[in-house]
DNA sequence: GGGGAAGAGTGGTATAAAGTGGGGATTTGT
DNA sequence: ACAAATCCCCACTTTATACCACTCTTCCCC
């Protein structure tokens, strides 16, 4: 379960230092791909991204998903791993296509780990039209 | 069951000491995040927190609930621990979102705890338009 | 009622960890 | 061979965490 919300730094190399909290989870190596949409960026444990992976795999036999998907998907996506200071690098190519530059938020969203354009997450949090929380809480 | 309410001092780390009374029914840790429409957070012990959590993801599941909704609660929920005293540190991200600084109230709200800045949390107290016990009493 | 012990609440300091920035060597692609 | 990108260190600042000290109240017990 990954939880809260952190700002962070790009540096001009592209890199970005995971929120301690969410490193602990990862054993080294991650994942990251464009979410559909491409609003936003979505990072993955190993076993995660399998399984993500294995359920894209299942709705395209049953044809509940598309090649193209299936394509946009893997192709976006790029193995993570972490430096002595717990920094990953976003490639250019993911950074442009969620619009980071030169800070970012990355969100811990319960069952996934979200890495948001601050601009573009501000938009996220403003979205109060879905304020019913009477319903759950 | 969470009753009474405490006036409790917020130091220049953030720290509060949860009142006695409610700090027994944790166990180590609790969770804390934003209450819908963001007037006072919520602290909820772990299991009322996944019972929470997948009530939400149950919503999700059914087109109840946005993912919006569901990135807002997520993102802003923090798991809080208690140091020797009993204090837990409540992040600046949350005491802003609040508005409390040094100083809050905690209160136990039946099923749920709530933390409010004292001055809003005045404002429920005076909010005697809904004072109609006599339906309930 | 007085004295002492235990628990609750508050404040401060020292240490560790997290986050940020940059240099320079190595690799990659052209 | 050159430029760009990547990797591997090192240094610094900020923030979090663990510890320790003190006050005040409550509750016993004598």
């Amino acid at each position: 379960m990954h939880l809260g919300k952190h700002h962070r730094s790009v540096d001009d190399k592209g890199r970005i230092a995971m929120p301690a909290t969410f490193r602990d989870a990862f054993d080294d190596t991650g994942y990251i791909a464009k979410a559909p949409g491409h609003h936003c960026l979505t990072a993955y444990l190993p076993s995660d991204f399998t399984a993500t992976i294995e359920r894209l795999e299942s709705l395209l036999r049953e044809g509940q998903a598309t090649q193209n998907e299936y394509r946009q998907f893997t192709s976006s996506a790029v193995e993570i791993s972490f430096d002595a200071q717990g920094r990953f690098r976003l490639p250019k190519e993911l950074r442009d296509a969620a619009r980071i530059e030169d800070s970012a938020i990355v969100a811990g969203v319960g069952t996934r780990i979200e890495i948001w354009n601050p601009d573009l997450w501000a938009g996220v949090e403003d979205d109060t039209d879905s304020l019913r929380g009477e319903r759950w809480l």
